[in-house]
Order: C-alpha cells, then structure tokens, then sequence
DNA sequence: TAGTGGTCTAGACCACTGG
DNA sequence: CAGTGGTCTAGACCACTAG
C-alpha cells in the first residue's frame, strides 16, 4: 500500500483509508478477529496523520467493521448479514450496501387459484376468488444462498407482476415502484426448515433459520404476503427507534 | 453554557458538547429546523478547539440530530416518528392480555465490572469503568418458561436496580419507570441455545430460538443492554407499521 | 466577499493493556 | 515498561453558499 496512490485522485484521506480496509476485510485478507495493524502502523505505511486514520478506524468501529480495545488493538468484527427489521428493505440493496454481489434465481412463477380452505391455511386474506400470482425466489450474496422469498401477489393490483424478470429486479422494488405499500405486517419466529428450503439453502436441516411472515397493503387493499426464509447462521434482522 | 462547567468534571469534551445540545433539542430550546451555532461559534463560547466541535457535531449529524449543509449551517433535525412496532413490550403484561399467568425466577441479580476487552466483544458500549448490574431472569407462562432474559444495567443511571424484586415487576417495567429509553436498537438472530439455556428453557438442544439484542439509550446515554432468548416453539414476534 | 462546514496535520497528554 | 487506542489542540487550506 504505497502512499503515492493515496494521495493522487481526490478523495476524503479518511474515506479512502477506511475504503482500504474495508476491501482488505471482505478480500478475506484480514479475516475476523485478526489484529489489523496499529494507528502508529498505518500513520508511517500510508504517510497520513494520525488523526486522520482515528477517524477512519473509529467511523469503521461505529459501522460494525472493527472492534478496538484501548491498550490492545483493533480486530476485524464477526460480520453478518444484516437487514433492517421493519423497514422493508431491498434485499439485492442491502447486500450491494455491503459491497458483496447479489444474484437470484427464480424457482417458481405461477398463477394459482386458491380456494377457501388453503387461503386460511396459508394466512392469505385475499378476497375470494381474486387471482393470485405465486413466485419463489432463492436470493444469494457472493453466491451463497441468504433468502428464500415465496410470494403470493394479488393479481388484480398489480397484473404484470407476472411478467417481470425478477433476476433482474427484485419483486420488492418492483412492488414499491409499482403500488408501494402503506401499511404491514410482521411475524418473526424461529423455525427448522424443511427439505425443499434445506436443499434451495444449501443448509443443514439442524440449523435454525429465521421465518418472517409479512403481509403488505396499499390503502387497505392487500397487496402480497410473503414469507421470507434466513439461515440464522448468515443472517440478522436490525432495527432501530427512537429519538 | 459558561466554559467553566465544561471543563470541570471528567468526560470526554465532545461527549459533553453533544449532551449540551442534546439537551437544548429535548428541551425545545433548539426547535425543528433551528439553525444552531456555528462551529465557529461553539468554538469561542465553549473554549474548545474546532476539532472537538466538529467531531460532536458530526456525530450528532450521523445520529440523526441535525443536519449540516456546508456553506450555510447546521439545524435541528426532524424528530423521527415512534414505530409502534418496536413498542417494547412487557412480557407480563403480554402474558396477561392472553388470559395466562406470568410468573418469573431470578437467576442472578450481581453488580460487575467488565474490563474493555469483555465490553467490546459483548457489545456492551458502557463508559469505561461505569459500574454495571447483571441480572438473568426467567420467564414463565403457566409455569412453561418462554423467555430468559439477561440484562446489564448502567448501575450510574439506575442505581437502584439492584434493590428491586423483580419476581413482582420486570425490569422492564421498572427500567420503564425510571429511565424510559428514548432510542433503541434491536438484532434478531435465529440460533441453537446453549446447554445452561436449553436447562432453564426446559427445551431440546435442536429447538430453534429466537434471539433479541436489545440496547437502549436515554438521551445519548446507554441505559442497557439486553439479551432475549425465546423458544421458536413457544413464541412469536409481531410487528406492525403504516398509517 | 464573508461565513459555513469538510478535511488534514503534527504534536501532545492520557488511560489502559500486556509482559 | 512499551504499545495501544482516546482525546484534545491550534492552526491550516479547501469547497461551498449566500448576499
């Protein structure tokens, strides 16, 4: 890491410092727990003040990135997937956010017609009769499966969801573009996953997974219900209130 | 805001710089969209080098207090609006709106004192050397226990949480009482319990659960840091948001 | 142009950790 | 003790906004 590249393009020095080591982390060069090196250390490689590379180091610990420990060091943070509880967040956005690359598959896209009895089973509250799509998407970060998505979309809001390419663009910022929601619903639980989602996850049937139901309405219409599936081991739910 | 007070008392100055303002938002003195001293300003009445201003300030922007245009000033941000969702809720009184009875054992109820590496890798941003209560409690429904629930407590804010029996209240009522969080942070995990766990859950070492970090801060100040661990089998999270 | 925030520096003192 | 991060300062230059 020599400093003349860190001084040419313009670019806050801190910005950059923390960009460097941010790409060290996710490069697997500094992998976690490992002691990355001192201020002092990065003050003579990088040729940059010291105050400069605190501010990095500290923005980086206050994001999750490290773990500083005065008299000891700065050590690489356990990293996980994070995805913000209630907001409805984009799950290719969170994980681009996180510098990784997010690709999908779609498994299943259907139009079904369900009648009374699998609707309450299923907790669609659609009106009967109200044709429903059907999509189940397996998202993966870095190749790695994170996300099951199985939605069932009410036709008649939105009928060209059945054409679109969900590789392309995820169902959730289409949905928002094209009738965002006002108001939801969330169930959080803790669950084993079955075969079918052990197999598109890629995990053992051992290992608990987080089960989020939630269903969406447009001005008291609803919208799509969908069940989101999360390997615990590769993901997190976050959420903040308040002031 | 005479300088003499500021720099009296140990803490760091830009710590108290962002509880000055802060407080002057709490109090409605700084009103939405106030535009507050310049850092210039701060400067010459606080006696503190622009460096420290700068630094408050600009975490206060990250946190959400204010917002800071170059060129024109910094101004009291939006208050952002209370989700219903993350109301935090007393399992008691859960329990109780179900018609079951809520009863609770308290495991260990203890005063402690982390040294930093413990309380950066338990996430437990406590000022340095800030005495800290411990307490692990849990929680039954109809005698099932469904929750365990393991609290350090900012023993500088609340110092009297050792003293409570909390067989008659929760801690989460009482911390309600006397130190309403203003701010909160929430991480749900799906994990495997622990042998002790599992032992006080009375569940099977492959029952998924869910697990709830919770922090909460009065007014900037870290009040405390929870650990919730609920059986999958026995429990479920809701949240609602929108109109 | 004057005022604002954005960044950077070189050096300083401190508290804490480990050997 | 030496090494580490935590904080603070005084001054500097810059980019941006407004009048």
């Amino acid at each position: 890491m020599p400093s003349s590249e860190f001084h040419t393009d313009p670019a806050p020095l801190y910005l950059k410092t923390k960009q460097m080591i941010i790409n060290k982390i996710q490069s697997g060069e500094w992998y976690y727990n490992f002691k990355i090196p001192s201020e002092a250390e990065l003050v003579k490689h990088l040729s940059i003040s010291r105050m400069t590379i605190n501010r990095a180091m500290r923005e980086l610990m206050s994001e999750g990135y490290l773990i500083r420990i005065q008299g000891v060091g700065s050590f690489v943070a356990k990293q996980k997937g994070q995805s913000a509880l209630f907001k409805v967040e984009n799950i290719a956005d969170e994980i681009q956010q996180r510098g990784r690359s997010h690709s999908s598959q779609v498994i299943i896209m259907e139009t079904i017609d369900l009648n009374d009895a699998e609707s309450s089973i299923k907790r669609l509250d659609f009106q009967q009769g109200t044709p429903i799509y059907h999509s189940l998407i397996v998202h993966y970060e870095d190749k790695i499966p994170v996300q099951i998505e199985e939605r069932y979309v009410n036709a008649e809001i939105v009928p060209e969801y059945i054409l679109q390419d969900f590789t392309k663009q995820t169902p959730n910022k289409y949905l928002n573009h094209v009738a965002p929601a006002t108001e939801g619903e969330h169930i959080v639980e803790a669950v084993l996953a079955d075969k079918q989602e052990c197999s598109l996850l890629n995990i053992n049937p051992k290992d608990p997974c987080l089960l989020i139901y939630r269903r969406t309405w447009s001005n008291a219409i609803i919208i799509s219900n969908t069940k989101l599936i999360y390997p615990g081991s590769r993901y997190q739910l976050k959420g903040k209130f308040g002031l």
